[in-house]
RNA sequence: AGGGGUGUCGCCAAGCGGUAAGGCAUCAGACUUUGACUCUGACAUUCGUAGGUUCAAAUCCUGCCGCCCCUGCCA
């Protein structure tokens, strides 16, 4: 008997830590089974930290197994995409297996309930099958094809199998109840006739065990523990049962529900979002406006982001709806600890610094990411003409703003501390440019470094400015659902801005693609790829109340 | 309507008969060469609701109410 002292942390896990310590089990084992019919998305990283999640935590097994009992809906595509999707969260799976490696196994679990007198050959259309499944109030009829002998099952299940019916003329059907309260125990199908090549199997069957039928065999056959699932599986379970106890599998896994993952104005459902992708709403299932994980890794979402957000947002079986603000954090968490700083200005305003002489120049070394304390270092060179972000300096000053102000003074981000000393104005008013003086013996350990100053503003020489590009994406969220046409009408409006004329310092345009920055005072970015030689980047996420006093 | 679930702070979520954890969000303050980060403080006399049992209930019982899922030869 194996005891363990680990804390459970949610529902499932207080299942296992009394299946390990009753002795029930030894070992945990769990499956991530999706159906590549499809990319995953955030949805699927729950579930994936779930099974992953059990596996870590318990010394236990976990096993990704693709669903493939429907040949109609899936594709190789899908299943390339879901093992690297997995694989960037960081997940380890220790068997990569098919259901469509058991169709023979499972094709001799239906002639056992066939021998047993559990299933039965059912010639009826699926209009009759439905006609006569009863309603809520009403329990069904039963198909009278239901007493067949077991010869005759037999043979027409064989004759099934060998190709001898159309598709959809035939279907096999458990034999269980048709007055049953639950609809899924009645009489359901089992395994249909369907000829469409499968991604694997290619055109060697033409009959398909349904998902009832072939997903706890699949289970039992890998000795699954534990089967989690999402909750509109619940009604299944007796199904589930009765499929594992009639064809005589031991041991028996057990499946248990959860709720699935809801993100507030988060579209989530597989079928909308092979939609957008199919009609060209978006440039693929990888776009970085979708939903998706690779999506998610194209906008610049650190995976270790993804999975921390999968932890806190927990397991239980009510179901909810979890607003975004929880996965920003937990990407801005991590992107403060790991993302360099850069300086960039997004609307420039020129500023002279009359004391700084036109050749001379000054050098600082900047830390990449103050957070880290093994940071490097980068240099950046102050020279007469700078720009400062056009907010940073205000004619008119709202109330509490801290940064630069006629006659006042502010602290150039890594350098010296500038006076204000001019400013000049275009024929309407606006403001043209500043001319200002630095503080000599401001910068760090001068003397004059104490001054004290309000804020700290982000700078670019004007020699040394570069172009880059910000693009700052819509991601997939709505106000309300409303269908199609409605949601892809705002896609339209509102992706792929592009923001243009950016100023970035040197560093910023050395080292490889993906890598993420913080820009200074606006948000999170990834440099994404470079187009006619000015780098891309995608904004990933902002910071928190960056612009309030804009 | 029948069945299966579920209701604890704006959003997640612990709690499993002994007197409401934690996180996100929000608000206030401190700190800061990013108004970021960090730090400090505030934030459910109350657990859908009405009764009952008990010395004691979010936890047990009963009745209501709300929400979700189920009548595919999808998964």
């Amino acid at each position: 008997m194996s005891k363990t002292d680990i804390i459970p942390t949610n529902f499932i896990e207080n299942i296992i830590v009394d299946d390990l310590n009753s002795g029930k089990h030894d070992k945990i084992l769990t499956r991530f089974p999706p159906e590549p019919n499809g990319y995953l998305h955030i949805g699927h990283a729950k579930s994936l930290a779930i099974n992953f999640g059990i596996k870590n935590k318990f010394g236990g097994t976990c096993y990704l197994r693709y669903d493939d009992t429907n040949p109609e809906k899936e594709e190789q595509e899908y299943v390339d995409s879901i093992k690297e999707d997995i694989k960037w969260l960081g997940h380890v799976w220790d068997k990569e297996l098919y259901a469509s490696d058991y169709f023979e196994t499972m094709y001799q679990c239906a002639v056992l309930l066939i021998k047993k007198g559990l299933a039965f050959v059912c010639d009826y259309s699926d209009e009759e099958i439905s006609k006569t499944r009863g309603s809520f109030n009403e329990p069904g009829v039963e198909s009278k094809y239901r007493n067949r002998s077991v010869e005759e099952n037999l043979k027409l299940f064989e004759n099934m199998r060998k190709g001898l019916y159309e598709d959809g003329s035939r279907v096999l059907r458990a034999k269980i109840d048709m007055a049953s309260p639950n609809m899924n125990m009645r009489d359901p199908v089992i395994y249909r006739i369907l000829r469409s090549t499968h991604h694997r199997t290619k055109d060697k069957w033409v009959i398909y065990p349904m998902y009832d039928f072939a997903h706890p065999i699949e289970d039992a056959i890998e000795h699954i523990t534990h089967s989690i699932c999402t909750l509109e599986f619940e009604d299944h379970r007796p199904l589930y049962d009765w499929v594992v106890d009639n064809c005589e599998f031991d041991p028996k896994p057990r499946q248990i529900e959860f709720a699935r993952l809801n993100i507030k104005n988060t579209i989530m459902s597989k079928r909308f979002l092979k939609k957008l992708v199919d009609d060209g709403f978006v440039e693929g299932w990888d776009d970085p406006r979708m939903p998706t994980i690779s999506g998610m890794r194209n906008r610049g979402y650190p995976p270790e982001a993804i999975n921390e957000f999968c932890e806190r947002i927990g397991v239980a079986k009510a179901n909810s709806e979890v607003e975004p603000s929880l996965l920003e954090f937990c990407i801005r968490e991590n992107l403060n600890r790991t993302a360099d700083r850069a300086m960039v200005v997004e609307s420039p305003l020129l500023v002279t610094i009359e004391n700084i002489g036109e050749d001379e120049s000054f050098e600082f070394d900047i830390v990449d990411n103050p957070q880290d304390e093994n940071s490097k270092t980068h240099k950046v060179v102050l020279k007469r003409e700078i720009f400062i972000e056009s907010s940073d300096f205000a004619l008119v000053p709202p109330p509490k703003y801290h940064r630069l102000v006629e006659g006042g003074k502010t602290r150039l981000k890594g350098a010296y501390i500038i006076e204000h000393v001019k400013t000049i104005l275009d024929c309407d008013g606006n403001v043209e440019s500043l001319v200002c003086r630095y503080i000599p013996d401001s910068a760090s350990g001068g003397e004059n470094a104490r001054i004290k100053v309000k804020a700290t503003i982000q700078w670019v020489s004007k020699a040394d400015a570069v172009d880059v590009e910000l693009h700052n994406f819509e991601s997939l969220l709505t106000d309300e659902v409303e269908g199609v046409k409605n949601f892809t009408d705002r896609l339209n409006q509102n992706s792929r801005q592009i923001i243009k004329g950016a100023k970035g310092e040197p560093f910023v345009l050395e080292g490889e693609e993906n890598k993420r920055y913080q820009f200074m005072r606006s948000a999170y970015y990834k440099r994404a790829k470079k187009v006619d030689g000015v780098w891309q980047f995608y904004r990933i996420v902002s910071l928190k109340e960056s612009y309030s006093l804009m």
